[in-house]
DNA sequence: ACCGTGACTGGCA
DNA sequence: ATGCCAGCCACGG
């Protein structure tokens, strides 16, 4: 919290990018502002996701093997893979199913954009 | 100002 | 193939 605008908030900002259908990575988010030797802290922005608003759909996040790693983190051990499933997206065992074909990288590099 | 923590990733044994 | 270790950045106490 402390301060509104961080580094936070470009992570939320991209996560919220995410086309419904779709599921990105941490590494993808991290590359995406800037700080892709960091995955960490792209989770760490995640932790408090839920506290800020507009809610920011960490559901579609997951980590590098399509894992639900933050389903814990939800508040329901099933929310998550529930709202996947929602949006057509198939999970298995906490894992996404063609987990590839629905990864979505995020285009718009705030930090890298040459021109936009 | 220092230390610890954190929903990760990648490499090495 | 599986497991463990180290690295990375940012925020909180």
């Amino acid at each position: 919290m402390a301060t509104e605008k961080s580094f936070f908030t470009e992570v939320y900002k991209v996560v919220r990018k995410i086309p419904k259908g779709k599921v990105s990575t941490y590494g993808a988010i991290a590359e995406a502002c800037g700080t892709r030797l960091s995955a960490r802290m792209v989770g760490w922005a995640m932790n408090a996701a839920h506290t800020v608003t507009p809610p920011v759909p960490a559901h579609r996040v997951v980590n590098r093997n399509g894992l639900l790693s933050g389903k814990h983190h939800f508040g329901s051990p099933t929310l998550m893979e529930d709202l996947l499933k929602s949006e057509g997206i198939k999970v298995k065992d906490d894992q996404i199913i063609d987990f590839e074909k629905h990864l979505w990288i995020p285009k718009s590099k705030p930090l890298l954009s040459p021109k936009k």
